[in-house]
DNA sequence: ATGAAAGCGCTAACAT
DNA sequence: ATGTTAGCGCTTTCAT
């Protein structure tokens, strides 16, 4: 494989010329520029990025932590991070971790070994070790989706949009409404805690054989949310699930029951992933604008990595309700 | 940033021994690796992965190539992969690559700077440069789901899925059998092959004005499929798609059209990727092992990494049909 | 504007 | 069994 010194010999200059025209560095003949880029061009030369790596102290590329989970949310926004970042001249790293905490340790012995520029999160992680690290090396982490102390964040307001979610099943009409959540992480209890103010605030009386927490976010546990629902006597009229897919295994549970959605039981989901428009029914949901998420989470990070401007600690983006066809009035 | 060196210094020994033990080689006083295991421990000293891809000429980190267009399918397998691939000591890195071929100069200079391990193709790649590069510097790769020359593969029988997909709807008593089908690459070209030659072996009549073949495997392209199928008049009465997004999209459109699946129109698909199970009907398809393609991938390049046995060209993982709620026999 | 030289953190002969 | 030495391919002072 070329080397920098081989082309530095090709074209009768130090190392140090042909280095500084890669770098794009000023000061350099501008003949003598040409010619080196010509014949880097011609040779096909490409810097080794471990040479390149180790001297420079960094990899220009940043970890994204994603649950092993790894739901379609979370795979859509995967995959906007990562074209977002390649834009700053990023690679990314994926990092899988086990909800439980375990895998910390390895994962941050990658962290320490890679010297990565940055990391960005799709799930929070349980572990102090995590973060009592990256503040220690001063590794610029931003995260999406979820509040983390002392950790930037890019997401939608949570509580604010399962609120609209929970006022649009009560401005139907529904009184005794359900709700399926994903237990024990900050996006979660938001929405959970939205759920109960916002009945409050209408002078619906709390109940909670109504709701049920679930591990995840998946649609696997939203059928065991909707059994578990429905061996607790069917006693609601609409159901807030706090993420799509939440919503697919609650709607496929009714389906089997022979409970019609919407006529007989409204649903609303959270999310707005793909298959949301093209279920039957095509599910009402929160969107939350995975695009601007993603962009906004690489953005940000790659200010923090740029050692630039001091930025938000927290970005919300505005999310949007999706009125589609699993929620009807109860007027009838 | 702890180095070598300071672990050397601490331990009173030279570096190679420290590298030695790290590198777990053979000749080292026991009480001396203890020690030296012991220092590494309490310091949190983790080698630098710069330093050592430098020297040692490769990365340990293998490419996943991905097509932008990312479908549920490729998303469940890459996971797979990723976890695979791990677990035996790789870190693996996403190329994302548009199929039109353009950007494969970038994906090229980075597979150069990086001196990957290997790379497994999701997808294929149509440019040719990939190959002469590939096949040039001796980088392993290995393809999923696709055949390409001279690249190891692991799939199903794509043929024989699609055909016994087909075969199925003929055995509900189906004559008019329609086909949405992605264009022009390899396993499309298969299933779509396969289609053809099974309705002649059934003496069923070649009629091409029931397929349509779109860009994409998505649930989008599905329903522009569909459309275009309905507009050339509603003559079939079971449908294969090529892929189960194609198929979620075809029977969305057929239930805007008030046309039911499956009693008025049977409808399989391909890949059982994990919301045809939740589904609105729920989608008769032609399960692919994901785990296992995904396994055998890995498993398979880090073969060919580890300059092993000989292996396989190719890899056939059987695939097995699941009949769900989508089809039904004509009889009524 | 350019070259010489040092050095990043590690591994791998080569000695001993 | 262990230390010495020489790089790996690059960037970056420091001279000039």
């Amino acid at each position: 494989m070329l080397s920098l010194k081989d082309i530095a010999k090709q074209a009768g200059v130090s190392t140090s010329t042909v280095s500084r025209v890669l770098n794009g560095k000023k000061y350099i003949n501008a003949e003598k520029r040409a010619q080196i880029l010509k014949l880097i061009q011609e040779t096909g030369y490409v810097p080794n990025k471990a040479a390149r790596d180790m001297v420079m102290k960094r990899s220009f590329t940043v970890g994204i932590i994603i649950p092993i989970t790894f739901n379609m949310f979370q795979r859509q926004l995967f995959s906007v991070i990562e074209r977002s970042l390649s834009s700053f001249g990023y690679h990314t790293e994926v990092f899988f971790i086990a909800l439980d905490g375990s895998g910390v340790k390895e994962c941050l012995d990658r962290l320490k070994a890679e010297n990565l520029d940055g990391v960005i999160m799709l799930h929070e992680i349980k572990s102090p070790l995590f973060y009592e690290y990256t503040a220690q090396s001063g590794l610029p982490v931003v995260s999406t989706l979820c509040n983390i102390d002392n950790i930037p964040t890019v997401k939608t307001d949570d509580k604010q949009a399962a609120a609209e979610a929970v006022n649009h099943l009560i401005g139907l009409g529904h009184r005794k409404i359900g709700l399926i959540c994903g237990g024990g992480f900050s996006f979660g209890n938001s929405r959970m805690e939205a759920y109960y103010d916002t009945l409050a605030a209408a002078g619906i009386e709390r109940n909670e054989n109504r709701v049920v927490c679930v591990q995840q976010y998946s649609s696997e546990f939203g059928m065991y949310g909707m059994r578990e629902l429905l061996l607790r006597g069917r006693d609601f009229s609409a159901l807030f699930a706090a993420s799509d897919e939440l919503a697919i295994g609650a709607i496929r549970v009714l389906k089997d029951e022979g409970i019609r959605v919407p006529e007989d039981i409204s649903v609303i989901g959270f999310d707005d992933i793909e298959i949301s428009n093209y279920f039957i029914p095509r599910i009402t949901t929160i969107h939350q604008p995975i695009k601007e998420i993603g962009d906004h989470a690489a953005l940000s990070l790659h200010r923090r990595i740029s050692g630039g401007i001091n930025i938000d600690p927290e970005i919300i983006i505005p999310h949007k309700m999706i009125i589609r066809e699993s929620t009807r009035s109860m007027a009838r």
